[in-house]
DNA sequence: CTAGCTGCTGTTTTT
DNA sequence: CAGCAGCTAG
């Protein structure tokens, strides 16, 4: 027991140890809240207070989920696999696979990503006849999901206006079609596990009965339905641990709630509210700028961070005239660190939004140095991912629509957007799926069969009734059978492996020209089936299609491998590094300039700033561009206001220009900057049939063709590895070879 | 029906 | 600059 609780501090000792009673604890950045969280359910199973199996514990992240994983495996010689540990998504979804029949769900129910989600928003808004310039279906989707983790049904969404009564119909008609389909969206996970919990009383008092522990990380980011989960979950008897720091809530743009921190001490009758101040990750400076910076909020229950250590190295702060140059100080600096003897994987480049990581990208690939992006497009989400899950999905559940209209025509069988029309039409007049207005169609060798004629809205085609999609469909049928039929009963990787061999995709995918990548994927797609076999207590496809859909990046993050750390701000929370690069400190970026209309939006983007500072443990750097490149024009941004809301003394301008000098316009520059360095007499723009070149893109090539004058130059490359391309001179990169 | 083109638009963060 | 909807030629 002493072996556990070593080395903590009073207040995480105190912490650790509490009696059976609900506690928040207040735990600042590099407070040893992961500690403190797995210590305790060790010293609860250690102590006898409880088994492994009366305690659930739930993250935000499957990152941070898989680390109490890990750690509790190291401290208890206890088996984890079927402990209730995983992100909310993850354990609401392991509940409603348990007793999908009292939820009202298919056994197979599968789960929609945005993506999904948002083509069935647009497919029922198209069927509802809803203007979708009106009403964007990135707004109704929006309105879906607030409402969903407002834990509203659209029988309950209170609708004053013209404008929300409509999405409420929307909201309606998409959800019906999503139980047709047997599909759910994410947020429809919890709510409809809160559904579960609250009509079932035996069920509920089952739960309630088993988990005498709940433990909560993050708590500030929870939402107001995850906060009526909880509580329904916990009911009155229950020891729920919440853990949080509302200086890191960064997620109140999708409906995280951090006042759920105060709510949760009157609800749950907290005592006492334990503060974490110490932290045990960065050097002073470093919470000297974090903790000066986040006392511009107004909104905050109030900690300050301190440290033992001392105060070590200034932060560095570079001005770039561009954020090509801002590239180049992070590549020549990254550079640096890795000679001191740094690795890789301990320093990490932050960045405020996804679209930031191209121009880093490229500067780290042409030097050479390995990297590796979080986020961004996630190896599940990427197109010929979804093409093969798609069959699979079709395999557990012809049903699914979504899943059907992804690859009725793809590869292309000659089926097309009338036939699709007419198939819509006759799966609604039947009240069925498409996939069972397919098959009547195809059953009866192509006579639309009974009720299903009549809805033909153009008397002229009635001729000759729908022959010629008739080809395509029962094909298509045909296929869907047999893939089936072949996979009954296989294991999953070759389950999954059948697929990509016998759906087409691989044969269409292996004779287009850019096939290569997309290809290897879908080798990668058998290798993460393999590796999910392995791993998963239940390795059956549903499974796996769940799986896929909830931990969508899991697969191109190899951990442990030498490279640099990309990432926005959002997903280093939770993380710590060596050394961390903020980029992009401007204005209208970092804070961004969506943030400056919403309610609190200042607040929280200065919330991320705050997590931001305090990823690094010894070496943090802060840059920012004069001039970038944003949605293909040139912006000219001023620094950010935080810089200016950390003391000066804790900084050092590395490129030695003042602080805060009026940011000077660039003259614009040459069009191409390789005509200008090269200069052949033969034409005017310099290039010549027969030059070798190389782009970053395409590598090395020859031209072999010129033509158009001045701005409109265009140049044929013959590439070694890309084909041959034209080239407009104004816009490609080219470089003589 | 398909493929390929044009022209438009929307842009933050994620389970 | 992307991704996508809508259009046109084959």
């Amino acid at each position: 027991m002493s072996s556990i609780l070593s080395g903590l501090n009073p207040e995480q000792l105190e912490a650790v140890s509490l009696p059976h009673q609900s506690a928040l604890i207040l735990a600042g950045a590099g407070s040893g809240k992961t500690r403190v969280l797995t210590t305790r359910i060790a010293y609860l199973i250690q102590s006898g207070q409880a088994s492994p199996h009366g305690v659930l514990a739930v993250t935000f992240t499957n990152k941070a989920a898989k680390e109490m994983i890990a750690r509790l495996s190291a401290m208890l010689p206890i088996n984890t696999r079927g402990m209730w540990i995983g992100t909310f998504h993850g354990l609401c979804n392991r509940m409603l696979r348990l007793h999908h029949r009292d939820a009202g769900l298919p056994q197979l129910f599968q789960i929609l990503d945005v993506q999904d989600q948002l083509s069935l928003v647009k497919r029922v808004m198209k069927a509802m006849g809803v203007d979708g310039e009106k009403f964007p279906p990135r707004q109704v989707q929006w309105f879906i999901n607030g409402n969903k983790e407002a834990g509203l049904r659209a029988s309950k969404v209170e609708a004053y206006d013209d404008f929300s009564r409509r999405m409420t119909e929307v909201y309606a008609a998409y959800d019906e079609q999503c139980s047709r389909e047997g599909v759910v969206d994410f947020a429809e996970l919890l709510l409809r596990c809160f559904e579960l919990l609250q009509a079932n009383e035996i069920l509920r008092d089952h739960y309630r009965e088993r988990f005498a522990h709940i433990l909560v990380d993050e708590f500030q980011d929870t939402n107001r339905l995850q906060y009526l989960w909880l509580r329904l979950l916990a009911g009155n008897r229950c020891a729920v641990m919440a853990v949080g720091d509302d200086d890191q809530s960064i997620y109140g743009f999708r409906g995280a709630h951090s006042a759920n921190m105060q709510s949760f001490e009157r609800d749950f009758g907290v005592a006492k509210v334990i503060k974490l101040e110490q932290n045990y990750r960065s050097h002073g400076n470093i919470l000297d700028a974090a903790n000066h910076l986040i006392r511009n909020n107004r909104t905050r229950l109030g900690k300050n961070l301190w440290t033992a250590e001392s105060h070590g190295e200034p932060l560095r702060v570079f001005q770039a005239p561009t954020d090509l140059d801002e590239a180049a100080y992070v590549v020549d600096e990254v550079k640096a660190l890795s000679r001191e003897g740094v690795a890789l994987s301990e320093i990490a480049v932050l960045y405020r939004s996804n679209a930031q990581s191209r121009v880093l990208e490229h500067a780290l690939f042409n030097a050479g140095l390995p990297y590796r992006v979080y986020g961004g497009l996630r190896f599940f989400e990427r197109q010929e991912i979804k093409h093969a899950l798609a069959y699979l999905r079709l395999a557990a559940n012809p049903d699914d629509d979504n899943a059907l209209l992804r690859v009725i025509n793809f590869p292309a069988r000659g089926i097309g957007a009338r036939s699709l029309e007419q198939l819509q039409e006759s799966a609604k007049a039947a009240g069925g799926s498409l996939w069972q207005a397919a098959c009547e169609r195809s059953a009866v060798g192509g006579q639309p069969v009974g009720r299903a004629l009549p809805v033909d809205p153009r008397p002229a085609t009635t001729g000759r009734p729908a022959s010629s999609p008739l080809k395509g469909i029962p094909a298509f049928v045909a296929l869907i059978e047999s893939l089936r039929a072949a996979t009954q009963g296989l294991p999953l990787p070759e389950i999954v492996e059948h697929m990509v061999e016998h759906s087409g995709l691989k044969q269409h995918y292996q004779s287009e020209r850019e096939g290569a990548d997309r290809l290897e994927n879908l080798n990668e797609l058998v290798n993460a089936a393999v590796g999910f076999v392995h791993e998963a207590e239940d390795d059956s496809l549903p499974a796996f299609l769940a799986h896929a859909a909830l931990e969508a990046g899991e697969h191109q993050a190899e951990e442990g491998a030498q490279a640099l750390q990309l990432m926005t701000v959002h997903s280093a929370k939770g993380l710590e590094f060596h050394g961390v690069f903020i980029t992009g400190l401007e204005e209208g970026l970092f804070p961004h300039e969506q943030s400056f209309n919403q309610d609190g939006g200042l607040e929280e983007e200065r919330r991320l700033m705050y997590v931001a500072l305090t990823r690094s443990k010894r070496r943090l750097y802060l840059t920012f561009a004069q001039s970038r490149m944003l949605h293909g024009q040139t912006r000219y941004n001023v620094s950010s206001r935080f810089l200016e809301e950390i003391p000066e003394r804790l900084m050092k301008w590395v490129n030695l220009t003042a602080p805060f000098a009026p940011v000077l316009v660039p003259e614009p520059k040459p069009k191409s900057k390789s005509a200008v360095s090269f200069t052949v007499p033969k034409a005017s723009h310099g290039w010549q049939v027969g030059q070798s070149v190389t782009h970053p893109k395409f590598g090395s090539g020859v031209i072999v063709n010129c033509e158009g004058h001045g701005p409109d130059a265009r140049v044929q490359v013959r590439f070694t590895r890309a084909g041959v391309k034209w080239l407009a001179l104004e816009y490609a990169r080219l470089t003589p070879a």
